[in-house]
DNA sequence: GGAGGGTATTATGCATACAAAATGTCTTAC
DNA sequence: GTAAGACATTTTGTATGCATAATACCCTCC
């Protein structure tokens, strides 16, 4: 109610009909980060009385959250006995990263056709700053740019509904990803990954850009898999 | 509760534990299959009050059916106005085609890997079941038939996720489906494909298969995309 | 006659109450 | 001492109640 003003003021900017907030969605979106940020890990029991406390509101909200979020698979229902957050396994994981694979690589391709000059160009600078903090060794930003490397570039392939299917998978493996531990030679690796990458997409090579992302991608579940305690070919 | 009783009879058939059964979840499928029938037709306005004449039930779990309907993508919340059935545009179809496109593609691949004799064995099987609807020109046995094999097709990839993303996007895609009018020229010709996607899959030849399977999905898009009214390349 | 505004009605959003299932605890019997 | 059963407590599932936002209707005014 006290954000209702500052809301106001952004609302004003040009959208005509201000959109209002409905609690049920901001349960989704905050129980939807402490999920992904492993604030509640993976198998924890999502106790209903609890969670109206700590987002101070009543449980038809919560409760409307989390069929939301298990529709989304980041909850698992029991009948009659609530919900879990869903657990990583190392197949889970295994089979999200193919997966991935698969969709960043349709997204290069249809990137290399439907990418405009500018978001091109986003991309690009995104990846100096990448490098940036990769030279600074500053991990946790250096995450942050390369996730909004990925989103950008899956944005820029012109295709919603592919966008809107990788978040969700994504939003998965990033409970994942908080675990892992980059050494250097693997960060070092990603990093020339992430240049051929960009050489591709200005070069609009869909095909090769297809096949890098699916490797990269490859690369990245070998550092989650080892980081879960299980390692495979 | 009147139901209640026969549910508990199919209960002692053989399973250890029988899950509760939950009355969100019911709704949640009775909804679903109603949207993708085309009952509830994309678009209208899903009144509470009616669906829970309808489903003789209370508001409770119907809201929780939305929530999670909406998470799915087969409704769209209207904060402070209710929900509606997604609507179908023409670019939305087209988007899900390409993504279903790149995800049986994946699943081909993968199949050609994975897949038992036996699984494959069945898929011959419902493809000659197909062949003889086809033969005798029975239309909705046909529909389900296809569908089936393309269900297990993903089924024996051994990718949950992959069959998870591929049923939620395909009951999307269903819902045009049932508009289309299939000319008994493209019918012939989309058999065909699936002879040669069954001879692919049968000589574990991914490639083949995976380009096979985009190829059919293209086509498939396109006999929906002229019956929603517009077509393009 | 049409447009605008104000009121009445309806529908949604959130909270809460009630019922049933599950869980935990205590007692008792062996 | 342990296991089984009954009871108490907790937690979930569903229904309902209340407040507010949206809609529909009607009346007035131009």
């Amino acid at each position: 109610m006290d954000q209702h003003t500052e809301n106001h003021a952004a609302d004003s900017d040009d959208a005509p009909a201000a959109e209002p907030r409905l609690l049920a969605e901001e349960v989704v979106e905050r129980l939807r980060d402490l999920i992904i940020q492993g604030e509640l890990a993976p198998g924890v029991k999502l106790n209903e009385r609890v969670l109206c406390e700590r987002l101070r509101t009543s449980r038809t909200p919560v409760r409307e959250a989390i069929k939301f979020l298990a529709s989304e698979g980041l909850v698992e229902l029991l009948p009659n006995r609530g919900a879990i957050v869903t657990p990583i396994t190392a197949a889970t994981v295994r089979e999200m990263f193919v997966l991935l694979g698969a969709l960043e690589a349709l997204a290069g391709e249809l990137a290399c056709v439907n990418a405009s000059d500018a978001e091109i160009a986003e991309i690009r600078a995104l990846h100096y700053q990448m490098l940036a903090h990769h030279a600074r060794g500053e991990l946790s930003p250096y995450f942050r740019c390369n996730q909004q490397i990925h989103l950008q570039l899956i944005e820029c392939a012109g295709n919603a509904t592919l966008a809107n299917t990788y978040r969700a998978l994504n939003g998965h493996v990033r409970r994942a990803r908080y675990m892992a531990n980059l050494s250097q030679e693997r960060w070092d690796h990603a990093v020339e990954e992430h240049q051929k990458i960009l050489d591709a997409l200005s070069r609009r090579e869909g095909a090769v850009l297809a096949a890098l992302l699916r490797s990269h991608l490859s690369n990245k579940m070998q550092v989650v898999l080892e980081a879960l305690g299980e390692q495979m070919a």
